[in-house]
DNA sequence: CCCTTTTTGCGACTCAATTGCATCTGCAAC
DNA sequence: GTTGCAGATGCAATTGAGTCGCAAAAAGGG
């Protein structure tokens, strides 16, 4: 179990100083609220939950996630109810993504594993999974980024 | 490059009557513009492909690709835009597949590789990938479906 | 040809996500 | 400590994919 969304904040302001960018406070819930959670959030979970602490607007919420994922902080998993879902990248994965711009992609392939339970339809994060793969793609085709997305029962509900 | 849609109705009929359901004008206008495409659609590109010809309401052409879906011919692929694509089964994955109905799960696992390109958007169909991969998930997870989502450059856009 | 069942068309609706704009704030320079 | 201002936030309105309810239309068996 991880530590609850209060204790998160003081780790959650060093590691948002630590990109150089503006240190705000929803920047700061945000990021702790992901921090507490060991599933992918949605910006509405994130949202209710800080709202137990503070009042924040919705739409300061999408804001500050796109931008988690701008910097590298967190990522984003596409859900299968059209709603987006957030989670914090390993430290291995943040730095192996780096920060991404429009003017500057990254370089290399980045390969990530999630799995949704069909009964409570929670997300989780698979680093441990390493896909090694045989992708052979037809002649032309290149890679970048690499999802494996894999739906079934987890633990909880088996 | 694939026969336009005209040329692909009497072959759309002809698979519809096959599935023993209905053959009705909205489904085999919908089933022929997905057989003329090589890469996956949304509902908005086949409504308008169809409007060519036909007249066809947009709620019909939701219901028709999502009932293709249900009796096995087509599937769906989420993109990043929170948009569903659609795209008809091979031969051997519509068999593999089956009738899946909300009474009658899919009993094994289904494996399914796409790719996108960042450049035109376009999603295409891997049947070719096979995804042998050394998927190790945590104790107690048992999984249903496999989605490999593979993203980069095409060869057109290389 | 008629009857029953299934589909279609249409309008209204839901809801995640986005945009424009006025206001506020982090923080660095003074 | 105060101030200036680029960048962030809050709010209201908007977009757009997808869904729902219901009446009218069509498929296909008898």
């Amino acid at each position: 179990m991880k530590l609850a969304y209060l204790e998160k904040i003081p780790q959650a302001q060093a590691t948002l100083r630590a990109t150089g960018e503006r240190v705000t406070e929803p920047r700061v819930a945000v990021l702790a609220t992901l921090s507490s959670s060991d599933h992918a959030m949605s910006h509405l979970d994130v949202a209710a939950m800080i709202a137990k602490h503070h009042t924040i607007d919705r739409v300061t919420v999408y804001r500050v996630l796109d931008w988690l994922v701008g910097v590298g902080i967190a990522h984003r998993i596409a859900g299968d109810d059209r709603v987006w879902r957030f989670m914090l990248n390993t430290q291995a994965s943040a730095q192996a993504a780096g920060k991404r711009t429009a003017h500057q992609p990254q370089a290399h392939a980045h390969a990530h594993a999630h799995f949704t339970c069909n009964t409570c339809g929670q997300t989780f994060c698979l680093d441990k999974v390493q896909p090694k793969m045989n992708v052979k793609l037809p002649t032309g085709f290149s890679t970048t980024e690499v999802d494996l997305k894999i739906r079934g029962l987890c633990a909880e509900c088996k």
